[in-house]
DNA sequence: GAAAAGATGTTACTTTGTATCGTTTACTCT
DNA sequence: AGAGTAAACGATACAAAGTAACATCTTTTC
């Protein structure tokens, strides 16, 4: 099983992920020829300060706050941001928060569900074959051909739990 | 696995299905003591009118049109029955769509997931304990202690693949 | 029948997400 | 380097989804 888990829902140097998570944003985007530019960067930094997803106006509320740039940072310049980082797999959106969160593998084809601790907020991703073999074999029994599935699972971390 | 599937995805005889999710929707209130007023009755007859799940807005616009009532019905009005609905398990929140679908087996305690078709939006509602397991043992080795699930499936349902 | 609890009507509002269009920036090709 | 094209951004306005608050009406309870 692939996961973050170890490292979200425990005490860790969070520089590091953030660093990582832009480090590899680049690397990958320069490799796809996409651009990261200064905003993209910005909006992923700003989903990548913590573990725990973060709405699109939060982000525009954050950003126009912390910005060295005077103006205020618009709903449609955040949300195009967010809509690049999806399709370049920077990050992920949970439906059931309306909310985004940095991907802590993008590249690796992962098949992902999540893990969000509803005490605290944050949030894993893993990526499981049982789970993702369970699924298929079970839309399988329905005859149904699996595309895209959104896995988010509710719960308490080990963190809150003590 | 429980399913409806096999109903869901191919030609039947649907007034069957809101007869019989009407007729158990009353036992289980009555059973329960919870008012199933004439406009959550409604509520829940106009979300079983198809096996598409349906938006709040369009079972305001349903209802305002098909009523015998006079007036508009308002979204508070609709938003307050799909709450009971919702809290007496007669109809499911999708939260990857914002819409609500009839539950085929109310009453019975089922951890569920949704095979949601892209081409026809017809919905099919399972519960697999290789699902559940299988989630459940991914979360248990992040320590993680499951409350609900969300799993909604996109994909291709036997209909539409022909 | 009075009091309490529950359900509905109504207004106004919040949150989340887009369409559109004009301008600017970056890449491409000569 | 400079014109031409594509991509990104700024700004306004809007759509869609969901809720708070309060008055009114209905049902239940005693
Ligand atoms: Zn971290
Ligand atoms: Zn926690
Ligand atoms: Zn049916
Ligand atoms: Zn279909």
């Amino acid at each position: 099983m692939l996961t973050n888990s170890r490292i979200a829902y425990h005490r860790h140097d969070h520089k590091r992920c953030i660093n990582a998570a832009l480090c590899r944003a680049r690397e990958l985007c320069d490799a796809r020829k996409a651009r990261l530019t200064p905003i993209r960067e910005t909006v992923l930094k700003t989903i990548w300060a913590s573990h725990r997803p973060l709405g699109a106006y939060e982000i525009v509320d954050q950003m126009s706050q912390s910005e060295t740039s005077a103006h205020r940072v618009l709903p449609p310049t955040v949300y195009r941001a967010i809509q690049f980082l999806v399709d370049q797999g920077l990050i992920h959106r949970l439906s059931s928060l309306n909310a985004y969160i940095g991907c802590p593998f993008p590249g690796n084809y992962h098949s992902d569900f999540f893990l969000i601790c509803e005490q605290c907020g944050s949030t894993a991703e893993c990526s499981d074959d049982q789970v993702d073999h369970a699924v298929i074999n079970a839309a399988g029994r329905a005859n149904f051909q699996v595309g895209s599935k959104v896995i988010e699972i509710v719960g308490i971390c080990p963190e809150c739990r003590g």
